[in-house]
DNA sequence: CGAATAGTGTCTCTTAGACACTATGTC
DNA sequence: GACATAGTGTCTAAGAGACACTATTCG
């Protein structure tokens, strides 16, 4: 180690767009930030990296934030961000992950970071921003992934609880999407994915209307044929 | 800043999965380390992040590795790569980019990188692994990344020269997804793609056979419809 | 001429979407 | 009964792949 640290040294934090439905909208985990910089403006969480991986961090956080320790869904990294100003302590690069969880892990515990809570994310998206730093972008991405990830993985499952019908399951994509799909060419596109859903046996009548039949998810990582937006 | 420099801090590299097209496949440019660690072994090339972008430092490192000053072709970010003793130096996460060129940028300068060759991809995914670091995986992840990129948008034509003929752009289809096309199929489809190419009503033969129409980027950042493998 | 690549036509099979219709629950 | 959602059937138009065929060059 001759030369040691001749190099730029950087801090290294992890930020998370933690995504859930919730009564047929998406929403985004946001926290207002309780010390400067940004103090009282509105973030994603996020925390400095440990002596860990990055998603062991990311993991972290994200038990951290929900203050949940067995949190189900998925967990992928979306991007590093690293411009040299953004952040005004100094050199810090982030990086991103992307969180789908099913909705109840709604009570937010406080935590450090003090107030957590849901927005809705076409709230969030709405100009001029709110959100600290380049939150904003890092936001925007996660949305851009999720709905991505919903064409080709079955990750639409990390929404829904263990059991299902396939109309949540497409009003999960019509969330993340944004618009309304046809329930009829859906479902049969949805049985027509191999592996993407099993039937239970059970049926619900939860959603109103004739009982539905309950789901679980398949167990492939791929969806073929993809479920594809226009 | 009470409580400064509490945190971790990480030294940032970049490293490049540098892609193009020779022959009809698919290589990557490789370095033989002149430094330890790994010394001696190959290596995707990268280096320190300075004072800049990450996009930047890429970019820089990208134009140093190559020994051209404009590069033609495209750059973006793949992902960041941060497990704690992926560098036995310390600390050290790397975010990967790649980049697709055209071939022309044959002669490669040696640089302060010791020497820099092209290697085919599919000859670097043997096993067992010779890359030092991590680096098998990031080329593996920029490999795969390339494939999705040429179904959904234009980014093939950034590993032709500015005029090019359907056949050729359908060899770098082939290249990188590893497959051969249906010639005659792959033709129409390109055409059909609004925007994807533009005549620019000269002609060449240096394919062989019947002269072929030379075309030009068309301009999109989507391919609409898009050009899907099997 | 033959060999090679460029470009067109056409057939078949699959799929996506529109939407009529039936099924089964709650109020 | 009305109303809501679940689930099935069917038609149509568009797209993908297979492949015969024509066009134009070189040697």
């Amino acid at each position: 180690m001759a030369k040691k640290r001749f190099w730029l040294s950087a801090a290294v934090t992890v930020d998370l767009v933690i995504l859930t439905v919730r009564d047929s909208r998406l929403h985004a985990l946001i926290v207002d930030r309780g010390v400067p910089p940004y103090q009282g403006q509105e973030a994603l969480p996020g925390g400095f990296v440990k002596e860990e991986t990055l998603l062991q961090a990311a993991e972290r956080e994200l038990q951290e934030e929900t203050g949940l320790s067995g949190v189900t869904g998925h967990l992928e990294q979306l991007r590093a961000y690293g411009d040299p100003h953004r952040d005004p302590r100094g050199r810090v690069v982030t990086v991103a992950y992307l969180a789908l969880i099913a909705d109840p892990p709604t009570p937010v515990a406080g935590s450090d970071a003090a107030a957590a809570k849901w927005e809705p994310t076409e709230k969030l998206l709405e100009e001029p921003t709110q959100l600290a730093f380049d939150h904003h972008q890092i936001l925007y991405d996660g949305l851009e992934r999720a709905g991505d990830l919903l064409e080709t993985t079955p990750l639409a499952t990390s929404f829904c609880s263990a059991e299902f019908t396939i109309g949540e399951l497409r009003r999960v994509y019509e969330a993340v999407w944004g618009q309304s799909l046809d329930p009829r060419n859906f479902y049969r596109k949805v049985k027509k994915t191999t592996g993407f859903v099993v039937e239970t046996g059970q049926s619900t009548t939860r959603d109103g209307g004739r009982p539905a039949k309950l789901y679980t998810f398949g167990g492939v990582d791929r969806l073929q044929p993809p479920i594809l937006r226009r």
